[in-house]
DNA sequence: TTTT
DNA sequence: TTTT
């Protein structure tokens, strides 16, 4: 495989949406907001996310909307039909297979205490 | 700003498409295959890709299609309105800040007339 | 020049160390501290950082002691020659072309004076 | 685990220096050349990289002296103490989890015949 | 110790 | 649809 590495740091849009399937693995999709500095104001890039098996699990259980994140991953397409005009069409797509929860009250005692990792 | 970093390698699929501006300043937009792989295939994900300035020139002097190259920039998305349905559409676009050309000059020249004795 | 792109995101183990030359530039020393999962344990790599411009002056108005950042940059090594023995040493260091501050603001200050109420 | 991302190219100074454990596990260390542009001049930075397993053995078999990589993996350090001075020394290891083999014949051929991945 |  |  080529490499192909995506690095996003923002907050997530809403909460997990999870999908547990019966053979035992787990997905877990999210959207991503990252701000983006132009000329002279802000705009926001949302990404669409995919997690999967212990990765979607930390993300169940730990991220919520509003929460900010950092993700490691790769970039791919989703294609599909467009069912009213049969035309092609694609969206991407961030496979994760990292994630870091960020700022939040766990990171905040962490830093009273010592110097101990994000261990969620 | 904030983080936002993406890192491929693949093939150009297209020569540049460059556009020289009244003020000057330049951009390159290039089509690049990157492999990816499947549990039982292979598949291409081909990315929308932007340069500006230097390293569009850059582009435009050395990159033709079937180059090797390295790219580092961020990803963002370019929107507009659905000319027919009036819908919202948008597509992904890497903003590329650093370009690398691989395989050496020689490999891709013995490739052209075919007399390689054993680059490598 | 060659692609050496470095990610990471850690917490600041002193409080910036700067310095401000005569022709205007500025340079901003950081020491970062990245955790690390071994098989059965955790351990912390530290990292020197090196800021310069207008990135080292955010460093030295926001950055402090305990702050969560993240960084990008590239990896080189100082050289030098060792005093006592003459030997030729060399210490990695991450020269850092973006930073960003991690938790709010809110956080922190909420952690200062340990009245947090429910902040995520 | 936090991120820690390190992205390189370069050329291999050395053939791989291969160990294999009586555990079946399999180790392979090489050295890189990144080359770095300084303001007037060429310099060239060496980093120790550290592949395991199917990584490894995929170096053992196809990365020679001269060939040019890219890898992705985290940056951690290795740390012993000095048997002469009894100081406390380290050095950056590279611990590499995806390698992709470039500039190759076999990239060339592919390039002369489809967009074909690197599928060594 | 690699390359261009 | 998130935040500052």
């Amino acid at each position: 495989m080529s490499i192909n590495i995506v690095t996003l740091i923002g907050r997530v849009g809403t909460d997990p949406d999870m999908k547990y399937f019966e053979s035992g693995s787990v997905k877990c999709k999210l959207t991503l907001a990252v701000n983006r500095r132009t000329r002279d104001s802000e705009h926001t890039d949302w990404f669409n996310l995919e997690l999967w098996g212990k990765t979607a699990q930390v993300a169940g259980d730990y991220v919520r909307k509003g929460k900010q994140i950092a993700v490691k991953g790769s970039l791919k397409f989703d294609s599909w039909s467009d069912r009213a005009t049969g035309a092609n069409r694609s969206t991407p797509v961030i496979i994760v297979d990292q994630l870091q929860l960020l700022g939040s009250k766990r990171d905040v005692e962490d830093a009273d205490v010592d110097m101990s990792p994000d261990n969620f």
